[in-house]
DNA sequence: TTCAGTGCAAACCGTTTGCACTGGG
DNA sequence: CCCAGTGCAAACGGTTTGCACTGAA
């Protein structure tokens, strides 16, 4: 959340690998979660390039990076929609309902400009709810 | 946000401070500012005790507490409304705009339970803009 | 008197960063 | 050849925690 925004010029197996993986998912990784799926293939990879690429992405718009329980979670389909949280078991899960948008904008203070709109709804998943 | 959830028992100088200053406030401080802002009268508060009761009175409900930039925000203000953060200057701004409840629980898995919706809407303030 | 709560300081851990090296253009 | 990007490991900083002490009941 603080690597300085220099917009990515050349492009590297390890920048590939990792927009790749994170639009293949749906899991909402944490930064560690890319690193270790990605190091089976890649063992040199190191968590610091991870971290910085994930970063990038979220500054370019090319990612969504919200957070949970003191993680980075990031999403690679940008389309606006919103979260849940499980608190037992961590996993995050999309939600597509619509936000009244034309209200929100009306509660902004006059001169607001807004970058994201992260809504998280946390509790416990069906899975956990029935454990 | 890892602190173990312990009910609390007694009542003491400490807590009362803590509870009454983030009610009395309307800047979402985090937990150092609560721990500044007290300390000028109870020197010999520690931080390690604001962390303590800050993340209880969030467990037991008697707070809010949200996460933006890695830091905990903590909200005496437990009715239900959103949030907008600002990049620049950090300061959050309460929202009082209304969420569509049915639509978002028609969307939930059937089963989840929900504890906490969080609607965070990051950009920059209008005193910010300005500058 | 008892033990929940506190103060203190060290530990924790997710994230960031400095630096030498690598490889894309 | 050049310098953006990487790997590595150390540093960072917000948060948590172990332990001895304190004070509410």
């Amino acid at each position: 959340m603080k690597n300085t925004a220099t917009p990515s010029q050349r492009s590297t197996k390890q920048k590939t690998a990792i927009i790749t993986y994170l639009r293949s998912v749906k899991t909402h990784p944490t930064a560690e979660m890319v690193y270790l799926a990605l190091k089976k293939k890649m063992p040199q990879l190191s968590l610091g390039t991870v971290y910085r690429n994930l970063d990038a992405y979220a500054q370019e718009g090319k990612s969504l990076l919200f957070e949970v329980k003191g993680q980075q979670r990031f999403d690679g389909d940008v389309s606006p929609h919103s979260h849940f949280a499980c608190d037992a078991c961590g996993g995050v899960q999309d939600l597509w309902f619509a936000l009244p948008l034309p209200k929100v904008k009306k509660h902004l203070s006059h001169g607001a400009s807004v970058r994201s709109i992260d809504v998280l709804i946390k509790g416990q998943c069906d899975t956990c709810n029935v454990r």
